[in-house]
DNA sequence: CGGGCGGCTCTTTTT
DNA sequence: GAGCCGCCCG
């Protein structure tokens, strides 16, 4: 056999196209679970086997981290040995990162500069700067919220505006002042040599946009470009990738030639909040007349009933290119929904659920809970503890979040880059060293008269009076240890300088003598974040600080979720979850408010198109389930530590009953069996509020309901005949029943109310 | 200087 | 219900 046909094995038509169209850009309509990765593995292994195309001339952008390392890890098996660290494949971030690593030197910015050791601020630190930038600017915290300055900016940088060209924009008196702001904020960044994510981006442009050489040697040597979730990329890097496909001296001519695979999915871009635009995906074809399209529409991964449910939600949807999923995997279970009266009686449905699956034997790495919010998981993971069932949750708090992890590795950063002053105020006291707000203001105002940072504002004051004797000698011996620390840093490799932080800061002694409980946890943590930068020094190709230092940074803790780690049910957010698929996956929170979330309801200009992202959503969240789907929502659900009432989803109106199954809008089915009635309008008093009125009147007069039925009676239904109990769910005042009935496929939910006690 | 307490706002999603 | 901020007291 040779190599040809082996590339190709196993790949349909469209999919064999599209590893081997070799000239010309072009798009890549992916449906979901359509093999895309394959076809850029597949595309990749090609072009370097068979096209002998050099590793180092190839550029792969993926969404996330962890989609670019099992990408290096499935072409280190395809590719000959050694080529695979030359290829540069990540994220958008992580690729500027690696660029501005080496070239940031070439950038101005109308007149600021930033050295090749610069640091990335998360988002709590800049926005720590940005308050302070509010301060400095005497604006007001309550009219201009910090926060809302930030996504603000962050826009801009998103389409590709920086302070420059956004002054000359400007429209209103608020733009006004957010420009002055923003120019602020930056030189603030600069201060710091440090960038926000957006900046990794948003330098990368203008660096490409302002050095013509620079831009050459790049285009020149990115010779084959592929970008994985095009649907989702924003202004920003659809402009920086231009940059890459054409020439400086011949602008838009030699883009028709070049290899440049685009793979998405219109249907899937979820992440507009975040500046991404699927509309530039829609205009590929306008700007570039010669981009060939190549539809891959067979679906890989579901059974029927779930693509059937997932084709008829999305085409609800008006703006989008029509496409349909088509089954190869069969018919399958129909999809069960569950309605519960409250967000614990869901969570122990959900428990209940997967306690069944396991008994039958499957592992709990098969299973995930998918909802729209973080705040969500709170009620699932107390079900799941109570019910002995091992978890893993993607999202929350950060390992690198944490208190302690965060202190060493400002350590680190302040090491790496003396500037950082963000970094020195959070460790400069830490451990105690008695030295407070007050004389932080002394140095803050010394590196202000000095024009400089305040590392070395803090030496200046050494030499003057005006500080305590104790003062003095604390700054001393904390100027001392960092000192060493940075001199070590170029000698001793990354784990040892960890270690040295811990031991020479004072910062694990301290930790070990705290009689604190949280303590032990907090020790913990830090052998862990040993144990990462011992992983990081043994398989990182860049084993600098710096790039120790950037991997933090642009961790998210998806990268950590491996499915070979020890059997546990995963919680995840729905965009956590793309990318990723499950045999078995429940979809929960499905109410009008949840999801669609309260915020795509508004009247806003924008919310038919906020309506369709969420729809999108539910798209994506359906196809991340291979054999069996669960969907559930709660009548009653605690929000902001309130009860409040809510009603199903308009979604689940836009699903063909014929898939479903299970006790859902129990009396909310409509006569003519054509599944809920429609939400005319959420604030019309409908079936729905009537119901809850209902609802409410019981509940007020309802004496603890004792459940009817117990496990294994024989019970009574008028339509589904004679069946058996399986278990048993619910409030105090609600009981709910797991029914199996005699020759049917699986199993109903009903309360009690329709049953009848047939044999006990 | 540091810890503790009370009041305030807020949650959509993440690189 | 939680995290953040500011205020007060030891």
């Amino acid at each position: 056999m040779n190599q040809q046909t082996d590339i190709l094995q196993g790949l349909n038509e469209q999919q064999a196209e599209a590893v081997l169209l070799n000239e010309g850009p072009f798009l890549v309509l992916a449906g979901a679970g359509s093999g895309k990765t394959r076809v850029l593995t597949h595309r990749i292994v090609h072009l370097i086997v068979e096209k002998q195309a050099d590793p180092a001339s190839i550029l792969g952008v993926t969404f996330t981290n962890k989609a670019a390392r099992e990408m290096k890890t499935r072409l280190e098996k395809l590719i000959p040995p050694n080529s695979s660290n030359r290829l540069w494949i990540g994220t958008f971030h992580g690729i500027c990162n690696r660029l501005l690593r080496t070239e940031i030197h070439r950038l101005n910015l109308g007149g600021l500069k930033w050295t090749k050791n610069f640091v990335i601020f998360d988002t709590t630190e800049s926005l720590s700067i940005l308050k302070e930038t509010l301060k400095v600017l005497n604006l007001d915290e309550k009219v201009y919220t910090p926060k809302a300055i930030q996504s603000k900016i962050s826009a801009l940088k998103n389409q590709a505006l920086g302070p420059i060209e956004f002054s000359k924009k400007i429209t209103d008196n608020f733009e006004l002042k957010l420009s002055e702001i923003y120019d602020k904020y930056q030189e603030k960044l600069n201060f710091n040599n440090a960038l926000d994510f957006d900046d990794l981006l948003l330098f990368s442009l203008k660096l490409f946009e302002g050095d013509s050489e620079c831009r050459k040697y790049y285009h020149e040597r990115f010779k084959h470009i592929l970008v994985d979730e095009f649907q989702d990329t924003n202004q920003t890097q659809y402009d920086l990738l231009k940059m890459l496909l054409t020439h400086p001296d011949n602008s838009v001519q030699n883009w028709q030639a070049r290899s440049f695979c685009a793979v998405g999915d219109i249907d899937q871009s979820i992440y507009s909040w975040r500046g991404a635009n699927y509309r530039l995906t829609l205009n590929l074809q306008k700007d570039f007349p010669s981009t060939q399209l190549i539809k891959l529409e067979y679906n890989y991964r579901s059974v029927d009933p779930i693509l059937e449910v997932a084709n008829s939600v999305i085409s609800n949807n008006k703006q989008r290119i029509d496409k349909k999923l088509l089954g190869t995997k069969g018919s399958g279970e129909k999809i069960t929904c569950f309605e519960a009266s409250d967000e614990v009686e869901e969570a122990n449905f959900i428990t209940a659920e997967i306690k069944r699956l396991k008994s039958k034997n499957q592992n709990l790495n098969e299973i995930a809970v998918l909802y729209r919010t973080n705040a969500q998981s709170r009620a699932i993971e107390e079900a799941l503890i109570k019910g002995q069932i091992a978890y893993k949750l993607v999202g929350g708090v950060r390992f690198y979040d944490r208190l302690e992890i965060k202190d060493i590795v400002s350590y680190l950063r302040l090491i790496f880059n003396s500037k950082d002053s963000n970094a020195l105020k959070r460790v400069i006291n830490s451990p105690r060293r008695g030295i407070g707000p007050s004389t932080i203001a002394q140095v803050e105002e010394k590196a202000e008269t000095m024009g400089s940072s305040l590392y070395s504002a803090l030496a200046d004051l050494l030499d003057e009076g005006g500080l305590g004797p104790r003062v003095i000698a604390s700054i001393h011996s904390f100027v001392e240890v960092i000192d060493y620390l940075i001199k070590q840093s170029d000698i001793v490799p990354v784990p040892d300088l960890v270690r040295l932080v811990l031991e020479k800061t004072g910062y694990l002694i301290a930790l070990q003598d705290s009689d604190k409980e949280e303590a032990e946890g907090r020790l913990e943590n830090i052998y862990e974040l040993l144990n990462v930068a011992q992983q990081f020094h043994e398989e990182s190709e860049d084993k600098t600080l710096g790039a120790f230092l950037a991997q933090i940074a642009l961790a998210s803790d998806l990268d950590n979720l491996k499915d070979s780690d020890s059997e546990a049910v995963t919680l995840l957010t729905i965009h956590s979850s793309k990318g990723l698929e499950y045999p078995f996956v429940f979809l929960t929170g499905l109410e009008e408010g949840i999801f669609p979330n309260s915020r795509a309801l508004g009247d806003s200009p924008n919310s038919t198109d906020d309506l369709e992202e969420e729809r999108r959503l539910l798209y994506v969240a359906i196809t991340r389930a291979e054999k069996k789907l669960f969907l559930t929502y709660a009548r009653n659900r605690r929000l902001w530590g309130k009860k409040e009432y809510s009603e199903p989803s308009r979604f689940l109106k836009e699903m063909p009953e014929t898939h479903l199954t299970g006790f859902w809008g129990s009396s909310v089915k409509s006569p003519s069996g054509k599944g809920l009635p429609p939400v005319k309008n959420s604030s019309e008093s409908s079936f729905y509020s009537k119901r809850e009125a209902e609802a409410k009147e019981n509940k007020k007069n309802a004496a603890p309901q004792e459940p009817k039925f117990k496990v294994g009676d024989r019970v009574q239904h008028k339509s589904f005949g004679l069946g058996r109990v399986l278990s048993l769910f619910g409030s105090k005042n609600q009981k709910f029943y797991s029914i199996e009935f005699d020759g049917a496929d699986g199993k109903k939910l009903l309360s009690g109310d329709s049953l009848h006690l047939v044999e006990s």
